[in-house]
DNA sequence: GCGGCATCTTGATCAGGATCAGTCCGGCGA
DNA sequence: TCGCCGGACTGATCCTGATCAAGATGCCGC
């Protein structure tokens, strides 16, 4: 499944990548940047909080990271690709739970479980910092920062999922899906305007609980209503505020 | 608001009631039950561990225990009545995102935006434990049980508030609602089969995301197939199983 | 180039649940 | 006792988005 382990050689060079990190610093644009400032440089705990760190990858397209069931031993910061998290049920209908960047965080949800209660697909090459979670929650006794981390990280995604079960429009939806991702490709440095949707329109689809054939519909229109500009899989928000204003319903705020 | 601070006096003989902890012990069925086992009697934490608690009600039906806004500074375990949390849109829709029974933990979504991003009211006289937050992130880095506990918590929430995000259809939205809490009412040591349901017939809809008429509509039918027994809001489940068949689509595990 | 396949788009029809409207019931205060 | 009011139930109609169906487009291997 794996190649090998030497980073920076996927063949996939207008693919969005967190910065690098190395053994003094996290990239900075990762979701445990901030522990990693609090604790200060050569601090022994931040080589503890390195330690910790194992970084996994490339996977390749429709590669699973882990799957239903797994035990969970570990969380997952993405560094480079994108990934969906999905729950299949018993009737093998697979329903996407959520999309993950660069810099996001994806295994939350199994601490509870104590095993992984979604499968983690690859949506393109990918790789991950992976952090043991025993280690990092033993670390989070000792670093407060670490702790004050996951926490919000959790609490977090508790907001966004809460969102999404809101009843609102085809409009609404597609609408803050594109807001919401794009404020996410800028908060972690990439253009918040212009990018590529790395899922397919089902995928799309099946999060935001729409059928795909809806979804195509609405970004139709909004094309030529001249909210966004459309080729493919590459979008543009022409008239971000609009698409803002629509999808506020269900926006994060 | 509140009358005072001894316990068991409210005029609700009905009203489920977490059973009572003490200086020495917490109510068996709280949510903070295990990590208070688990550091033993007569340790410094125990000691800790209380002197963070507060009791406060009781609040009335219909009264606010916090507002959308609200600095953040703690959680609350409901030790009698129940509550309803939920979020208001700028149009004045409110948005209902969850039912708390006694034992049951509120305010953990409001770690990350550092204020309350909702409204949590009493649907009955309540009574609370309140547990200031700084001083319980202070004392998890001092007993791993409890930082543990808190993990779990949150991790659990993100679990159940994901499910509810998926479409399915009122049946099974209804379905998988009375199993539920019949399951957490359980859980906590009151009948699974029989209870009151605490809420109106329009905030069980707003919660599925559907009418209240809809709501009504299947309650009725549920009724006629034998699967429930009904009177107002006292609810009796005649069929757990075919309830529980018709809602796994939505039901943890 | 070509065929094969998955994805995307567009159109026509259908259905589940929302909405609107009317009635009933129980609780409460005057 | 009465009238009021909010909540609950039921029926009729409407509308959004799902489903079914048919092309269009793009991608990959050969």
């Amino acid at each position: 499944m794996r190649s090998d382990t030497r980073a920076g050689r996927l063949p996939e060079p207008s693919s969005p990548i967190a910065d690098d990190g190395d053994a003094i610093r996290f990239c900075r644009t990762c979701a445990f940047a901030g522990a990693c400032l609090a604790v200060g440089y050569g601090k022994p705990e931040l080589e503890a909080l390195h330690c910790l760190v194992e970084h996994v990858g490339p996977y390749r397209t429709g590669d699973h990271v882990f799957r239903t069931g797994d035990p969970f031993r570990a969380i997952f910061a993405v560094r480079a690709g994108t990934v969906k998290t999905c729950l299949v049920d018993r009737d093998g209908r697979e329903q996407v739970l959520g999309f993950y960047l660069p810099g996001e965080v994806i295994g939350l949800n199994a601490i509870y479980p104590e095993q992984f209660p979604c499968d983690a697909i690859a949506l393109e090459n990918a790789q991950f910092c992976r952090f043991s979670f025993p280690a990092m929650s033993a670390l989070a006794t000792r670093m407060p920062a670490v702790q004050q981390h996951l926490f919000r990280l959790l609490s977090k995604e508790l907001g966004t999922a809460s969102l999404l079960a809101g009843d609102h429009s085809a409009d609404e939806r597609v609408a803050a899906f594109l807001c919401d991702l794009g404020s996410r490709y800028e908060a972690r440095g990439f253009s918040g305007t212009r990018f590529a949707l790395s899922m397919s329109r089902g995928d799309i689809a099946n999060y935001l609980r729409l059928a795909s054939e809806t979804v195509s519909r609405v970004l139709t229109r909004f094309r030529s209503q001249g909210l966004i500009a459309l080729e493919g899989r590459q979008v543009e928000l022409l008239d971000a505020d609009a698409l803002r204003q629509l999808g506020e319903g269900l926006l994060p705020g």
